[in-house]
DNA sequence: ATGAGCCCATAAGGTGGGGTTATGGGTTCA
DNA sequence: TGAACCCATAACCCCACCTTATGGGCTCAT
């Protein structure tokens, strides 16, 4: 099945996407160079020289197709499509510093300042960010993650193997404390090219029930809250797919092959780009809080409770 | 590694994000396994050998130090930690797909089958996640953006060099017809250790107009905005900072050198990760409307019709 | 039970992108 | 007019990533 099938959609790009992209070091030296407006000065700030610099970014600019950087013997100032490269490489930079302030976390060791167990909503969407922000103010704190359902969570915290918790189920689990740290929703979405996309009314939840969806497999926290919620209008229908990864699950959904449910913070980007569309649901509101948990009686302290006060500006 | 190094405030990375964080080509090659669950069919897909696919994900996971897939003669399936690491990686991705339709946009020639012109803050924000969208619906349709101020996005509609265009401003420019598509705030933002992040009042606008911000260049969008709705205050003092491009602005702000007044769309993720804090103001909503425009007249159709569809699910 | 057809791993060898140092020419300023 | 910035070019080096060739484990149909 290597070529020629149908139903592949826009999936495999004839030069792939790490090409037609700079890699991380040249829009690390870009966003350099755009703050400090030389290039020997951004090439000191990354630890390279100059000539490898100047080479770096005359290559970048010739793999756009685009002049980035206006040089003259006294600095270098960006260009008005400079800007604008700058700006997006600042997107793809922000998101690699998530992806490795988390991986750092998972990688963390028991003998961690801080050890956290988040739910995996929480932990794929909010905790880097918050990684991110505690980095700032506490470089050295090492950080540990551990992501797991909402008993795996309890499970940690109460035999002592985890300082902070957070869930995102509907209640307390017991034997722990809790703050209510913000809230989630879960969404029905569907591809643009779906039917249900171009309703006029709204869905019942019978309706909703009804419909084979594309689905996390059994045991996630989002399908948890979904049977919850229908269980009143005739249960959930068997799913269309059962997928492993909520990463699977967009795709599915995105590439038309059903419609599916879920967080709002896992789909906030495809709804803002249109490539999923959110469907309205009567009445129901598949809403659930986001808190931070610990033991019974034991405030958060240290590290623990300045992570616990980053978390507070929550969507 | 990693350990012995003390004060350093997370500015310059001793080892620099480039070689924490595996390539774009990895990330996607483990996007492929998640979605595949077979390394040769990744590798297929990807189009590189099997024994490369094989050796770029052990040397993935040999970086990050956490195993991200369970490898058996009939596949391979992400481990927990991977699902999660997959996730990270997708946001990468999701960034970087974003930075690829922008700046081929961007290089695009007067020949393409729709040329937009934009403001930047639209052009910044919003108009990658549309041309993915719209490339996914139309994969043939060439764009070319050109980014500029309101006077500049009409002027060139007017002179026929642009087929549609957006603008952030408060009116319509003469000449042109338009739609809202959304809408645009300008928040007062601060570092979080910054006073103002801790004020329990309401900051009045003549306090924010008398206090020094740091600020885009004159005649930048939000500027002109900011200008026009604190002149019965007394009017902007003196700029602390005036930098070239939002980028700039932020990371200023971000490091605490004082407050800012930036779009919504712009500190969205500072704001979530609390790297910034949104300070509120009494009274004033500094709103403003997103319009897509078009030559008085001309209703849009072809490819333009197709995009302005797809701007119509704003946050 | 046995070969086909998947899966993955290891081994050996090529190539180019990105790095380095050395050098030179332009502008600004004391 | 020399010092101190800026940037560019040239010649060289290295290793990260690719390739092809091969082998062993599991599953299944014949």
């Amino acid at each position: 099945m290597g070529s020629g099938n149908a139903g592949q959609p826009a999936a495999d790009p004839v030069v792939p996407l790490a090409h037609r992209v700079p890699d991380l070091g040249a829009l690390e030296l870009l966003l350099a160079v755009a703050r400090l407006g030389s290039l020997g000065r951004a090439a000191r700030e990354r630890g390279i020289s100059q000539p490898a610099a100047s080479s770096r970014l005359r290559s970048m600019e010739q793999q756009l197709g685009v002049a980035l950087v206006e040089r003259s013997p006294r600095g270098s100032r960006l260009t008005d499509a400079g800007a604008l490269v700058t700006d997006w490489a600042r997107q793809v930079v922000e998101a690699a510093e998530a992806f490795d302030a988390g991986a750092q976390a998972l990688r963390g060791r028991r003998d961690s300042r801080l050890r956290v167990a988040a739910s995996m909503t929480i932990a794929e969407y909010l905790l880097p960010g918050w990684l991110i922000a505690l980095r700032t103010q506490r470089p050295d704190t090492a950080v540990s993650l551990l992501a797991g359902n909402s008993a795996a969570v309890a499970e940690r915290l109460l035999a002592g193997e985890a300082d902070l918790g957070f869930v995102e189920g509907l209640d307390v689990p017991a034997g722990l404390d809790g703050a209510v740290i913000g809230h989630d929703r879960l969404v029905v979405v569907a591809a643009p090219a779906h039917p249900w996309a171009r309703r006029r009314t709204e869905l019942t939840a019978a309706e909703l029930a009804a419909t084979p969806l594309i689905l996390r497999e059994r045991g996630s926290g989002t399908r948890q809250v979904l049977d919850a919620a229908l269980a009143g209008h005739g249960g959930l229908a068997a799913p269309l797919l059962e997928l492993a990864s909520t990463t699977a699950v967009k795709a599915a959904a995105v590439s038309g092959a059903g419609p599916s449910v879920l967080s709002e913070l896992a789909v906030g980007e495809e709804l803002a780009a249109r490539r999923l569309v959110e469907v309205p649901v009567l009445g129901t509101r598949f809403s659930r809080d986001l808190r931070a948990v610990w033991p019974a009686g034991q405030r958060p302290a240290g590290p623990a409770r300045q992570l616990l006060g980053l978390t507070r500006a929550l969507p």
